[in-house]
RNA sequence: GCGGGUGUAGCUUAGUGGUAAAGCUCCAGCCUUCCAAGCUGGCUACGAGGGUUCGAUUCCCUUCACCCGCUCCA
């Protein structure tokens, strides 16, 4: 009976998604589109988060890397250098009983895979008629739609990394081995949405283009043998495993520091057969969705395939000088590739508890606490007077907001009963709640100027000096003090 | 893309060939000295289009969206 409960949860969580504001439908006012979706108040503040931590870490952190902000419209040679155009320009034939796909200029030629005796066109089953399938989302530039000015919504946002290599190496005074990583959105026309935001046809991306030496290079440089190399501490001459792994073990503990535990990982490696031709090795780091393990990101090392392909589409060189090596070569690449969309369903599945609480009058009652890490967590911090019928609190609270809002985002609320303002803050999964009472005001002067600070997995109260107030929420929500 | 299921307020459900009920949420007011208390009032729905009918949320058709399985995709 696993199925009903699986669902269950999931519907669970897409119904809180919609009623806090983290996620609803794409145009839903008109009934949806289906493989859209819209991020709310809270879902773009936590999308924003998670996007802001990426960068934070992949390049202000990293004197190796930098970062790069693209057009989704590229010229329409980019898709055809990196393979895009061609794959699925021709018209394809679905067989309804075998369920296979065929080029229609091939079935007469093509082996049926159910009677392989026979060849698609003799099998006798049902097909439907030939149709161009477009991987890309097609648009025309300019207001004239002709075959002249086609062009597509990328999809991936790693070809604009490799289109301008070139550019990024010239100017950025980085030697191999340096990366260029960028956020952005990509599209894909052919997908099947499926599982909630899963799968969209408009996603976004967080990519990582990291070039280094070809191994030949990086070993006559004195670099190690890849296979007993360590994989921390990066050296300019590690071959493509070590980097691999380097980058392996680093996005999976990016994922921990953003609070998504080791245990609900699982790294998959990629087999020889569903490799792409291009691909070395590629790692996918697997989240258990309540509706199955996938993919969150995957790790490539796709050697120098894509620069290679733009070199001789666009007859420019893509070559580097090595200074060192005093060589010329392309270089190779590994690529750690994120979908933002997924990560964030995958923090809010994380995230999301039930738990029963003795109300007030003792009865369990069952409440949905969101234990985002705080991080990510779309509000920082709840600002309550405990009376609203008390003007001296409530401005003594709206005075500790203004002044904690400008540090992070906070929420003021002095509707209904204080327990129901924490339980609304658990429910958006906002790790602290500050509340001014009769004391902070000097009713017992020995805790004058003092409030209650409310831990949302603990439900724990500390009384906080108005002086300690700060310091002591940037401890805990992990920032510098 | 194929097959199955579902569609009534923000959420969860009720109900009917004569345009709809409730609980929770939400909003306003009162009250409330720390965990969804209480009282009063209020907003909000039959996914969309067409057909049958005097009249459709209800019956029929189409379509859209969501969920499940396959396929596809990575």
């Amino acid at each position: 009976m696993a199925e009903p409960k699986v669902n269950e949860l999931m519907e669970k969580i897409v119904s809180l998604s919609k009623r806090r504001g983290f996620i609803f439908q794409s145009s839903e006012i008109y009934g949806g589109i289906n493989g859209f979706w819209d991020y709310g108040p809270l879902g773009a503040e936590l999308k924003r988060n998670v996007k802001d931590l990426w960068w934070q870490s992949m390049t202000r952190e990293r004197e190796d890397v930098v970062g790069l902000d693209a057009t989704i419209i590229m010229h329409p040679k980019v898709w055809e250098a990196s393979g895009h155009t061609s794959t699925f320009s021709d018209p394809m034939v679905d067989c309804k009983d075998c369920k296979g796909r065929f080029r229609a200029d091939q079935i007469d030629s093509t082996p049926c895979p159910k009677k392989s005796s026979k060849m698609v066109t003799e099998c006798g089953s049902d097909k439907t008629e030939p149709r161009a399938f477009n991987l890309m989302f097609k648009t025309y530039v300019g207001p004239v739609e002709t075959e002249d000015n086609v062009a597509y919504l990328r999809p991936e946002t790693a070809q604009a990394i490799f289109a301008q290599f070139k550019n990024v190496s010239d100017i950025s005074r980085h030697k191999v081995p340096f990366g260029i990583c960028q956020i952005g959105k990509a599209f894909r026309n052919e997908i099947n949405p499926r599982n909630y935001t899963f799968r969209s046809r408009e996603f976004e991306q967080m990519e990582l283009e990291f070039f280094i030496k070809p191994d030949e290079v990086a070993h006559e440089q004195g670099g190690a043998p890849a296979e007993d190399a360590p994989t921390k501490n990066p050296a300019p001459n590690w071959g493509w495993k070590q980097w691999h792994q380097y980058w392996v073990e680093q996005r999976l503990s990016w994922y921990e520091s953003i609070g998504l535990p080791a245990d609900s990982l699982e790294l998959y490696w990629q087999g020889d057969d569903e490799l792409a031709h291009y691909a070395r090795a590629t790692v996918d780091i697997m989240y258990k969705f309540p509706f199955g393990v996938q993919e969150l990101e995957g790790i490539a090392a796709r050697s120098n395939y894509d620069l290679t392909q733009h070199q001789e589409h666009s007859g420019k060189s893509m070559e580097y000088f090595d200074e060192d090596a005093k060589q010329r070569y392309i270089p190779h690449v590994i690529e750690p590739s994120a979908g933002v969309d997924r990560m964030i369903l995958a923090l809010i599945c994380n995230a999301y508890h039930e738990a029963m609480i003795p109300s007030a009058k003792g009865v369990p009652e069952k409440r949905v606490v969101m234990k985002f890490h705080p991080r990510v967590a779309p509000v920082k911090v709840g600002v309550f007077p405990l009376l609203k019928n008390k003007p001296e609190l409530v401005a003594k609270a709206r005075e500790v907001y203004d002044a904690l809002k400008v540090h992070f985002a906070c929420f003021y609320d002095e509707a209904g009963a204080i327990g129901k303002r924490y339980a609304r803050q658990d429910e958006i999964g906002t790790p602290f709640c500050v509340t001014i009472d009769f004391d902070t005001l000097g009713e017992n002067p020995e805790h004058a100027n003092t409030v209650t600070l409310r831990d949302r997995d603990t439900t724990e109260q500390t009384r906080v000096s108005l002086d300690q107030l700060l310091p002591r929420l940037k401890q805990g929500l992990g920032l510098p003090i």
